[in-house]
DNA sequence: GTGGATGCAAATAATTTGCAGCGCG
DNA sequence: CGCGCTGCAAATTATTTGCATCCAC
């Protein structure tokens, strides 16, 4: 699938999403829209405000901390505290993904584990809950074909 | 295990830690550990703070900041972002748990769910990782006998 | 004794907000 | 053509740090 139709698509969503709930689909959030929607990592809002001002240099940083949280409340975003000082963030909506972080890097891969989220429903279950979100994030480093050990 | 045990047993663990690191155990640390180590929630600094005037109205909140990193680096807490705002921490040390957050009230309930750790390492070297160390937080709802979904 | 630890206050970092003007619906 | 949205700057919140003093080793 070609960048393009994938933006589209994800502002064709978002357009939707800001009609249903009132707010008004303005020019900084089509740009911040745009920026979310070709990351293809998880961008903190200093990173996302550089790239909405390359496209447009008017835009406030204010403005990418404001509409950042109008995301997540509408479910456009999601909001990740990986490690202290500033939150990052991913486009949701597609299928559900957890994340390791390799702690060498600080690079940050997505996985899924269907195999895990239903041990999950089942454990909350057993504890007389219903889940209604998770995260989870696993802390690794590369198992080297030469290691041993550390 | 009465609390006294319990209490003593993490000063001394404590002792032993900070021996190790070269750092000094002073009578705040002292204090601070006592508190975490009486701690059956998740309390954020400005509650650890609080907790620790009650016994020596002498300590500030900068010295909690400094030794709450400083136990974090030496294992001896566990720093977690279940939402924004305030870090909150748990003595660390035990087995290894996971958190339910309940959505409704707030609450933090720990839980263990050893089958879903071991997915996770399986999951992980298909991926070429070792896990060094995760965070799975489960933000739930409870479920009431006569609940008919929301 | 002496270097690490503390308290205080001031400094940073991360995020939010008040306000006047602007533009989407 | 009004009210929500924006930019800017100032305000808040969370955490860190410089410095003089203090005390654990």
């Amino acid at each position: 699938m070609p960048e393009t139709v994938a933006t589209k698509t994800a502002v064709s969503k978002l357009e939707a999403k800001l009609k249903d709930s009132g707010a008004r689909l303005t020019a900084p959030r089509r740009v911040i829209a745009r920026v979310l929607g070709e990351a293809a990592d998880h961008p903190d809002v200093e990173e996302l405000h550089r790239r909405a001002q390359a496209i447009d240099p008017g835009i406030s940083l204010a403005t990418v901390y404001r509409t950042m949280r109008l995301f997540e409340q509408l479910g456009i975003v999601e909001r990740h505290a990986f490690s202290a000082g500033r939150a990052r963030y991913e486009h949701g909506g597609e299928e559900h993904h957890d994340h390791f972080v390799d702690v060498k890097s600080g690079e940050v891969i997505e996985f899924h584990a269907p195999e895990i989220e239903a041990l999950q429903a089942e454990v909350a279950a057993r504890h007389g809950y219903r889940i209604l979100d998770h995260r989870l994030v696993i802390y690794v480093e590369r198992i080297e074909p030469s290691d041993k050990k550390r």
